[in-house]
DNA sequence: CTTTGTTTACTGTGTC
DNA sequence: GACACAGTAAACAAAG
């Protein structure tokens, strides 16, 4: 085992992230699992800093739980109700923690995409967190298993919660080191992990422990337009890519698409804040005078961004002011590829200054 | 209602 | 400065 925590820890910060904390208290479980309500209890049980500002560090927990993909949520057998799903590490991501030791973690890990054959004998690519889930609630025991053709990054494995679903009553827990199964079919989690997990000392020469290499991505719709510029001319629609429109899948890190209107004369700047996320915000919460209506027309790729001056300020207009110049920053990869943690490169920011007339 | 879970946004820090 | 990793807040949904 990683060398757990000292029991008792001071009340100062303990030296691990939420990753390594999550991490021991799954692995100190007898079946490798714990439902989300455990794994606050071991941290707390023996780290008492994380006795207080609970609602704090639980939700960045959870977040944790969410984001990474080292963590496998496995459904709750029938038999054992209750809230929520029990959680567990991805058996490939056993390498994690350089020699086991919870201080020191390696690259962030990325649930490799496995090829497997469906049904109609079709080599599909999944996600392999998928067979484990499905894995675990089929237990050792019978079943089609699914075929994996090529399994991408050889590597250390560890244990899956197998004994969960299997051992429903009367088996006793089996303590973690020793689940050794004999006989099995072709495929089980034990067939495609290694026996055992060794982390500081011992080294398995038979299985190096490779560090994951980064796994097939799937495709990515790279967004293609780019805001034009209408300078003059009064733009009803304004075609604006939202930073979320580069990306693929979950993002994170993602700067914002934010809008700005600029007072030709005054030079003030109004940030009208990100765009929304699904639906056009309320105008009413626009600022006064430069108040404008910002509606993206779909939460996936690209949005036209509708730029209106509210009543208000439209009784101003050519007037007081001859123009608005609307400052757009948007966002666009620096290269090709995904967004920033998920192996691609990260976001250029581009301004666009537009000038807008009073339509005669 | 609360808990659990997912996601976005933003921030700080260390490394190269 | 680019980049990867980490922590936090918060919106929001779904399930108990
Ligand atoms: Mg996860």
């Amino acid at each position: 085992m990683p060398r757990p925590a000292r029991s008792t820890y001071s009340d100062a910060k303990p030296p691990y992230s939420y990753i390594s904390l999550t991490a021991m208290a799954i692995q100190s479980s007898q079946e490798k699992m714990l439902p989300l309500s455990d794994i606050y209890k071991f941290i707390m049980d023996r780290f008492p800093y994380y006795r207080k500002n609970t609602q704090r560090w639980q939700n960045s927990l959870r977040h944790n739980l969410s984001f990474n993909d080292c963590f496998l949520k496995i459904p709750r057998r029938p038999d054992r109700p209750g809230k929520g799903s029990y959680w567990a590490l991805h058996p490939l991501s056993a390498d994690m923690f350089e020699n086991g030791s919870f201080l020191r973690r390696r690259k962030r890990f990325k649930s490799p995409r496995i090829a497997t054959i469906d049904h109609n004998m079709q080599i599909k690519q999944i996600d392999s967190a998928k067979i484990f889930q499905e894995q675990a609630k089929v237990g050792l025991p019978p079943y089609p298993p699914p075929p994996i053709i090529q399994a991408s990054p050889p590597m250390m494995m560890q244990k899956m919660p197998l004994s969960y679903y299997t051992s429903m009553s009367n088996s006793p827990i089996t303590p973690t080191s020793t689940v050794t199964n004999s006989s099995k079919q072709s495929f089980t989690i034990e067939n495609i992990i290694s026996p055992d997990f060794k982390p500081s000392t011992t080294k398995s020469p038979a299985t190096p422990p490779t560090p994951p290499r980064s796994s097939p991505v799937a495709s990515i719709d790279v967004v293609k337009s780019r805001p034009s510029l209408c300078n003059g001319a009064w733009c009803d629609d304004l075609p604006v890519t939202r930073s979320t429109d580069m990306c693929c899948g979950k993002s994170r890190d993602s700067p914002v698409c934010r809008m700005y209107s600029q007072d030709a004369n005054s030079s003030t700047e109004t940030d009208f804040g990100p765009f929304p996320r699904h639906a056009s915000p309320d105008s009413t919460s626009f600022p006064r005078f430069w108040a404008a209506e910002s509606v993206c027309s779909s939460p996936i790729p690209r949005g036209t961004c509708r730029v209106h001056l509210a009543p208000h300020s439209e009784k101003h207009f050519g007037t007081h002011h001859k123009s608005v110049t609307l400052i757009i920053n948007w966002t666009v990869p620096k290269k090709t590829n995904r967004n920033t943690d998920y192996g691609g490169k990260r976001l250029l920011t581009r301004t666009g200054k537009f000038k807008v007339f009073k339509n005669v």
